[in-house]
DNA sequence: AACACCGCGTTTTTT
DNA sequence: ACGCGGTGTT
């Protein structure tokens, strides 16, 4: 097979991962190396040039998209379909294997999954049926530790018997919710990649049929794999050992919800012998943009090491505006982007970049009285959205009637007089005899322990779902979908409520239906009823935020969710102490690189301009708020960096400039030293400030708690 | 059952 | 500041 097609538009290091003899490749791809390319033609590759079916690979990505665009690219690329092939998501894998091994898996055929609102309503639950306060024990934090432990692959029967009552309080919240979870075949996202992994590992003949059915493993992003996800890796590739990794350790930014860039190093290690590729030519960005970003992230210690180079020209320098406060910051930001426009380009080449979603606001104000067109990425996304949940439940609990999620959302949505009293019965009796919430409203009615009232009202529920499940039996998917809507109810429901946001409701209903109707099951549901299949794909992929966006319009979001993407036109806003880096990633070493990372992985989404802003004054959470310029402008080397001033609208009142940072602050020492102080002891360099005779550095002590110090009294040891 | 009020949290996000 | 969820009132 002639393979030129494939190997030919690559440069040498692309072509040497990609065509490297099967075994374990590493590939560190820098940001704009071409790294979904050598991911795409390593598959077409390994297809031509040694024959093998795109049956047995098996590609991995992190989101539903990327995983799409993967499958694109390659069918492009091979000319021919590759349904049936394992290309998804960690999740979507995860499932396909336990909806194909339910019963090995331990799990009812139709068992559920939970998102994380369906998550936190049971974390909620399993809270009131132990007597716990849900204030002392935030339902949020129960959830972040059941997941923190399911994701390092720990479940409560690993964890022992801590000494301390809290930790053995949590640990009776874990056992609980498993026991919920068993009972009623829920699984929550973590629980995927849990039950999926010991699944494998506990059951020897499974486990060799996938080693040899799914021989090459391929992984985008690796960066990002949590604990669980690496061991399912290493499970399934440590037979034949063709596992090829792709991932850049620098933009590793969800270290915070436990992905381990550590896996990176784990892999050389668990894999011997294993190919290491770097790819450092960057086809996006500038010479000066590449250059500022190399400059920042060097800062970072502990990097594998990679620096991207181009063979483009210098281009424009990075741009710094110091704005009198978020108002001009905005004002600035759309006035440049209006001239970008008025030259004649398109306002999708243009991304205003934050820390936080709520820096959004401004920005939409300011690009609102222009009248320039906008699309804010991120906030609830379609099958997230209320009605559709509520719409979903009713399917849900028609299909399997032990969905008690789906019981709790809809029993009384639209009100049928279910009151609170009336559910705390069913949820008590539920409780003490194990039943399901469905079964346990069934029984409650035939003992009589009800008022008359409630009983007619949950009977008449009852009903109404076995009504629509008598009625969607055989009907085609859409009819299913707007059927039960239109018996429970729902549209007459949200017609009442007023407002734009009742239109919008109702739309969105309609447009389930659509979704229904155009529905094609991917390859891992299609064995499923189209119903079930359905069901999966809305917990399983969340939909995009506001539907696509077919005008052209000036793109916003945040830092994290621009990874992966290029705009020729970038704005990196709020570069601020406090707001990025963020306060809380202050507190620890490690947290303040990532924000450095966030950083990187923001300049490096500039192909042609990037401009870098600050506020002088920032009202924040309420506040008047003065920050300091964030220390990453000071790491920026000035002969990347070009001051520029508004545009003659800025206030210019009060101005007074506040010197950037200056890098190499703080006598040699670095972020992240060991040190060690005469009185307080060791600990961690967090903070560095100024320079020579004033440099003060901020150190967090392992026993006195954080504290600033003068580096010319303050005598400390570097350990 | 509908509405008002109070208090809390408030980084980042996917599945 | 702001929005959400929970509680209390009518």
């Amino acid at each position: 097979m002639d393979v030129s097609y494939i190997l030919d538009p690559l440069n040498d290091a692309q072509r040497e991962a990609v065509a490297a003899p099967p075994g374990p490749v590493l590939v560190l791809a820098g940001a704009g190396s071409g790294k979904t390319r050598v991911l795409t033609h390593r598959v077409s590759w390994l297809v031509e040039a040694h024959g093998v079916s795109p049956l047995s690979v098996l590609a991995v990505t992190f989101t539903n998209k990327a995983a799409q665009e993967m499958r694109g690219r390659i069918e492009g690329m091979l000319g021919y379909s590759l349904r049936g092939m394992w290309m998804g998501t960690f999740h979507g894998v995860a499932h396909r294997l336990l909806r194909a091994h339910h019963r090995d898996a331990g799990l009812e055929e139709g068992f559920q999954i939970l998102d994380s609102a369906d998550q936190h309503r049971i974390v909620r639950r399993v809270l009131r049926d132990m007597g716990l306060d849900e204030g002392y024990w935030a339902p949020k934090q129960v959830q972040w530790y059941l997941n923190a432990h399911k994701e390092d692959g720990r479940r409560a029967q690993h964890l022992g018997e801590p000494s301390d009552t809290q930790q053995r309080q949590l640990l009776g919240i874990y056992k609980n919710y498993e026991d919920l979870c068993r009972r009623f075949s829920l699984v929550d996202f973590a629980e995927l990649l849990l039950r999926a992994f010991e699944l494998l590992q506990h059951n020897e003949p499974l486990r060799e049929q996938y080693q040899r059915k799914l021989q090459h493993v391929l992984v985008d992003e690796f960066q990002d794999t949590n604990a669980i996800q690496y061991e399912l890796i290493k499970l399934l590739g440590q037979k034949f050992r063709q596992v090829f990794i792709v991932g850049d350790d620098d933009q590793s930014i969800y270290g915070w919800r436990g992905a381990r860039v550590e896996n990176i190093l784990q892999f050389e290690k668990d894999f011997a012998g294993a190919q290491v590729f770097r790819l450092e030519q960057n086809y996006r960005s500038t010479a000066n943009i590449l250059n500022a970003a190399n400059a920042v992230i060097d800062i970072n210690r502990g990097r594998l090491g990679k620096k991207l180079w181009t063979e483009g020209g210098d281009g424009e320098s990075v741009k710094l505006y110091n704005a009198y406060n978020e108002f001009d910051e905005a004002r600035f930001v759309v006035a440049r982007i209006q001239s970008w426009v008025d030259r004649g380009n398109p306002r999708g080449d243009t991304a205003i970049l934050y820390r936080s979603n709520a820096q959004s606001r401004v920005f939409e104000e300011i690009l609102l009285d222009t009248g320039i067109p906008y699309r804010v990425y991120g906030g609830l996304r379609f099958f997230e959205r209320a009605e559709i949940k509520d719409a979903l439940a009713y399917l849900r609990l028609a299909a399997r009637r032990r969905d008690d999620p789906s019981f709790e959302r809809i029993v009384n949505v639209p009100a049928r007089g279910i009151g609170n009293k009336t559910l705390e019965q069913v949820r008590e009796h539920a409780r003490i005899n194990r039943l399901s919430l469905w079964d346990a409203a069934r029984t409650l009615i035939e003992s009589r322990e009800l008022s008359s009232r409630a009983v007619s009202a949950l009977s008449g529920f009852l009903e109404l779902i076995d009504d629509i499940d008598t009625r969607i039996d055989k009907l085609p998917l859409a009819e299913q979908v707007d059927t039960a809507i239109r018996i429970g109810g729902l549209p007459d429901h949200y017609k009442k409520e007023k407002g734009e946001k009742a239109e919008a409701r109702l739309e969105n209903l309609e447009e389930l239906v659509t979704a229904a109707r155009q529905f094609g099951p991917r390859d891992e549901e299609e064995d499923l009823e189209p119903l079930t299949a359905f069901l999966t794909h809305a917990a399983l992929e969340a939909g995009e935020g506001q539907a696509e966006a077919w005008e052209d319009c000036v793109q916003l979001m945040s830092l994290h969710s621009a990874k992966g993407l290029e705009f020729p036109m970038v704005f990196l806003t709020g570069m601020e102490e406090g707001l990025f880096p963020h306060q809380r990633s202050l507190q620890e070493p490690g947290r303040l690189e990532e924000e450095r990372r966030l950083c990187y992985v923001g300049m490096t989404r500039a192909m042609q301009q990037l401009y870098l802003s600050h506020a002088e004054i920032r009202r924040w959470h309420g506040r008047e708020n003065y920050p300091s310029p964030s220390r990453f402008l000071g790491e920026v080397p000035g002969e990347f960096l070009e001051e520029v001033r508004g545009s003659g609208f800025s206030l210019g009142v009060n101005r007074r400039r506040r010197a950037v940072p200056e890098a190499g602050a703080g006598g040699g020492l670095r972020l992240g030293d060991h040190v060690r102080h005469a009185s307080f002891g060791s600990g961690t360099v967090l903070n560095l400030e100024g320079r020579g005779e004033h440099a003060r550095v901020q150190v967090k002590f392992d026993d006195v708690g954080s504290k600033w110090l003068v580096l010319g009294y303050a005598n400390l040891d570097r350990v």
